[in-house]
DNA sequence: GCCTTTTGCGACAGCTTTGTAACAGATGGA
DNA sequence: TCCATCTGTTACAAAGCTGTCGCAAAAGGC
């Protein structure tokens, strides 16, 4: 969660690629090497990095094509391509671009520069996860789709639940009472028996502990439930 | 998807305001125009724009604190901020990029490498628009030839199913309710019933899986449809 | 230990949501 | 023009979820 951002730098030219990564290093990124596209796409698929630093020119397997590739795909297409070519034509700088590159920049280019630019696309990525996701032990619920999984194994939950877990999720530890529950989940103004909410959080636990693992529920009598 | 894709366009000089929105429109982009910051801010307030061209100097209020202040805001975080600025020196550019901004071009620009850049910031906000392969697991669907395939089998669509698809593959994994397809797939001011997305996404599964495969579509009950 | 209060949970009927076949109208080629 | 294809709507069936009840079990109180 804490681990630094890090920055895959895809450069053939030795030179190039030692004073690339010692800059990217003391600007605090953790520096991944790849000298070849195919290389490149062994350690992408391995450990996924923030940004991709890409240059056009590779042997083997070009820069611009290893681009194509990974914006086609699902999976690695969100992570930001940066392409440093020495091609500063128009046409080529455009045609980076179209090809999926989320920046373009032409050689010979300021160093200090393409670590804002760096720092530009890094702001894109790392935000956008947070807030989506809410995290609690081994349990992962995910608001955009809408799924639960606990220790990696996926948990089925009625949307009723869902929602159960999302409240408790959303503040790990608090105690809600019955009321409170009935206000959240189900609604301020629909009308439903207090002693409904046992159920469902019954049904809730049935699901959590079903996927493995003790009950994260706690029960607290007299008040009402509460998560871990 | 069905509305264009909207640019602001936020420049004092007449002329190069004219050449930009030309070349803007003529790219299929929805030109809204602000002479001064703060008429940007209402318009952003009012109808927020998908990319914003920001140019440096600006009467009243400066383009680089416009950029500090959207950036500032949680609601206008997420619109990309091109600036634009005859300031080329590299201080110049850096401070622009720390500012906020998603993009920094210095006058004088190539036209037909801003446009790129455009759409480049506009992939971020609405993915693939145009000549991209999208794959996920076993499905490829191909913008540019309008086809898709499934394992190598050709999956014969029609275009609502299509535009129905590329929705789910422009973001798989994530719940789309019927409201937000009908809005992506048919459109914000056409009105059809919400369950005739039921019907289509039935129609989409029938001919995935005659390709062969299992359903790659998940309903959601409660919510809606995702893709894996 | 015994009584009272609170909670857990299986069972179930009723309800809501979703899947899908059928159909009529629209569209667009040949 | 006819024919093939695609559309949106409807109706009905199937699936899945919900809320309530009742009784057993647990937790306190004294």
């Amino acid at each position: 969660m804490t681990t630094r951002p890090s920055v895959l730098l895809v450069e053939d030219e030795p030179a190039q690629r030692e004073v690339l990564a010692y800059n990217l290093a003391s600007d605090g990124f953790e520096v991944l090497e790849a000298v070849t596209g195919s290389e490149a796409e062994l350690i992408i698929a391995e450990t996924p990095p923030d940004v991709i630093l890409l240059d056009w020119m590779l042997p083997e397997l070009s820069g611009i094509e290893l681009c194509r590739r990974l914006k086609a795909r699902a999976e690695t297409r969100g992570i930001p391509v940066i392409m440093i070519s020495a091609k500063g034509e128009e046409v080529d700088r455009v045609r980076g671009l179209e090809t999926g590159a989320d920046d373009y920049v032409v050689k010979p280019y300021s160093m200090v520069e393409l670590m804002a630019r760096v720092r530009v696309q890094l702001r894109r990525v790392r935000p956008a996860t947070v807030g989506i996701v809410l995290e609690h032990g081994d349990i992962r619920l995910d608001m955009e789709t809408h799924r639960v999984h606990r220790a990696g194994a996926e948990v089925r939950l009625g949307p009723t639940e869902f929602r159960l877990l999302t409240c408790f999720m959303e503040r790990p530890g608090r105690v809600f009472t019955r009321e409170a529950l009935l206000d959240r989940v189900w609604g301020r103004d629909i009308y439903v028996e207090t002693r409904t909410v046992d159920v469902h959080v019954g049904r809730l636990r049935k699901a959590l502990t079903e996927a493995g693992g003790d009950d994260p529920i706690r029960t607290v009598r007299g008040s009402g439930y509460a998560l871990g």
